[in-house]
DNA sequence: CGACATGTTGAACCTCATCAACCGACGTGG
DNA sequence: CCACGTCGGTTGATGAGGTTCAACATGTCG
């Protein structure tokens, strides 16, 4: 739960492997330049406190690796988590005088960070850039609401292979590069969360989800290769349990 | 569920009751002449579609009165609202070649239209009234994501409680104006959605929703008038019931 | 008046939460 | 080194909360 990540020094956008797909994407060589002044790499381990709730956001981060959970708790200890931040994506709530919401680091994170008041400036000097992270945050909310009916319309099964593809689509696959006769609908990766995350994320239980996930090994539509990580012989298969089609596999 | 609302004419700012609070609400002149260049009065009737799913976007609106439910539809005939535009705010996704869900009129609506080409021309053109629906779209993201939670997290009688907090806040209030000892606490208020639409928002069916309007009834929480017409007594009550305090009431 | 939509209430059922036991991996200290 | 506690995960038994099915009430419009 270090709060003081590990500081890497000076940013280096030409090595940087999510520089294209991230907000610096489409950047002038200008604004480029004054972004890469301000920005700092750091290293979060998992379980750290990257933005805590209602304190004052010192800084936003372009994700360069590993999963971020932006998380609300209530009073009474509930837990619900509102977004994963994936490789590429922005962290943080410009223009708020505080987060709402905690993002915790799910594993070990590489972050891209910029101070709160540089970056602010540099978005009202460079409209391309507040464009570009306007963009960004439609697809964010257009993605909130996709979960919103996850969250209030899907069975549990459907809830958990739902998670599953998200993460099958979002995180990187092992073992299939070197593989070009690779079957393209199937996928193998690690799962990003824990499984009480992931009930926290899917608005369940660990039980239900564990059972799910049994459920799901059983019929065939996914292997657990060592409880973390997964085995998906057909995304499509997955895919139609995602959308309520629970017929027994032949 | 007419798709031809009707055209009341050009855009007079002066007289427009949400101005200030819209996102013409902080433009310069220029900007807002502009704007008022490309704006037409609207209206439409409780039911219609005002933006068809995975159609092309063809304008943008303010609405100045009523409420717009944003709707996802599942192959198998599962609802979920994902969103209610309530006046003074905006409708519809910028930046998109198509509508990621319906927007349906919940009740009759009032809303100041543009056209989508020219009103992204002039978003290029005024990065004030970029900025200004930027952080309208923040605040749409930190909504959804607290809906997130009570879709996730609550219980039926939590999420009941919680939507009438929702719309004691965001609707005008009835018969209060002229009576200045009204209780700061209490609220009057029409519902503007029926049971079905408040089912599909808050991820339960029909008979739940009544289920537990009638319990808040009996334990006094609310009082209902007409079936549609809603009195809390005690708004600070009301939210504690949302939060998860289910004491009966002395 | 009858037809239809909207809303309420009751009874039975089922999904998922709860409580509890158990397993394996890991780290620590005696 | 092993005993021990802890943590993440699985599985089983039980029960509550919410869905489903069904009947009925109310309101509106032709």
């Amino acid at each position: 739960m270090s709060q003081d990540p590990i500081h890497l020094g000076r940013v280096t956008c030409d090595t940087c492997t999510v520089r294209h797909r991230a907000v610096c994407g489409a950047l002038t060589d200008a604004e480029l330049t004054d972004l890469n002044r301000i920005g700092r790499i750091r290293k979060f381990k998992a379980g750290d406190i990257i933005l805590a709730d209602e304190e004052p956001t010192t800084f936003f981060a372009n994700i360069m690796s590993g999963v971020v959970k932006l998380e609300k708790t209530s009073a009474d200890g509930r837990q619900q988590i509102v977004g994963l931040v994936f490789a590429s994506d922005f962290l943080g709530r410009a223009f708020s005088k505080s987060n709402p919401y905690f993002a915790q680091a799910a594993t070990d994170v590489e972050a891209c960070t910029f101070p709160q008041a540089a970056f602010e400036v540099l978005l009202r000097q460079h409209p391309g850039l507040e464009h570009r992270l306007f963009e960004n945050t439609l697809n964010e909310l257009d993605s909130a609401r996709e979960w919103m009916f996850v969250l209030g319309r899907k069975s549990a099964q459907e809830k958990v292979a739902s998670f599953l593809h998200l993460i099958a689509k979002r995180q990187p696959l092992v073992g299939c590069a070197h593989d070009p006769e690779a079957n393209a609908h199937a996928a193998r990766f690690e799962l990003p969360l824990t499984r009480a995350d992931i009930a926290d994320f899917l608005g369940l239980t660990i039980e239900t989800v564990s059972r799910q996930l049994s459920h799901l090994k059983r019929q065939g539509t996914i292997q657990l290769v060592s409880g973390r990580e997964v085995v998906v012989p057909d995304l499509r298969l997955l895919e139609s349990k995602a959308q309520g089609n629970d017929e027994a596999v032949a």
